[in-house]
DNA sequence: TTTATATTTCGCTGTGTGACGAAATACAGA
DNA sequence: TCTGTATTTCGTCACACAGCGAAATATAAA
């Protein structure tokens, strides 16, 4: 029931559940997701961080950049079970395609500069 | 997008997930669910319109009383998918088997009596 | 019509949470 | 080592929301 309780909470936030759609495009860095919403950073870390806790993304450190994507195969049923209602009902949603197109010109740009623009506001 | 988010925000309550599990066993009028979480009747009837709104439940009025219940097959596939992962993913939960207990209990008792002694509280 | 009662609405309080900026942390490169 | 930088943590603010009791609403029963 927590840990169910857990991923309830974690998608009853816009910005996170847009994230985890984000996230299919593969592996992402805060400053890419930062990029897409126009958030500050801390935000956007505290989101991930409890996307991580519920177990909706795992995430890898490269030096000093994190990276998040999806889970694998490894994870729970429950989890599973919510990403794939979340795409099902969500994956042709006209603001998640549009987050989509956005986030394919983002990925073009060094994340180095990203980084930088963010951390000037 | 809207829906969806008016979804995952009802079900980031326990109180109101227990509640979609036990109307599993059949329509509920709001007495019964109050003695079943122990809450204050106007808790729950907030709780039952929050589901309602969200397109989780679906309500009768009969008289003074009012029974909710799942929604049928007219509901949206948001909806059913939802529920659908609910159920499977807490179907079993020690907590829920237990609500399905103390239900079955107070089903056997007048909801005359109970309501009585709700508001004598 | 008047009274009793099941539910909802309203007003309030305490707690939780999203947002930000500043400071702390961790790590790469000079 | 020292500096720069990607991210996280912390402190704070505003707002949302779960909870209650009291009052309002709607309907059955007297």
């Amino acid at each position: 029931m927590r840990s169910f309780m857990n991923i309830t909470k974690a998608l009853a936030d816009e910005n996170r559940v847009r994230t985890l759609l984000a996230l299919r495009q593969g592996e992402l860095c805060v400053c890419q997701i930062t990029e897409l919403f126009g958030l500050a950073p801390s935000t956007v870390s505290k989101h991930l961080s409890l996307l991580f806790q519920a177990g909706l993304v795992e995430s890898r450190k490269d030096g000093r950049w994190m990276y998040y994507q999806l889970p694998g195969k490894s994870a729970a049923v429950e989890v599973r079970e919510a990403l794939d209602w979340v795409e099902k009902s969500l994956g042709k949603c006209p603001q998640v395609l549009e987050d989509g197109k956005k986030l394919k010109t983002i990925l073009k740009q060094d994340p180095t500069d990203l980084c930088k623009r963010q951390t000037q506001k």
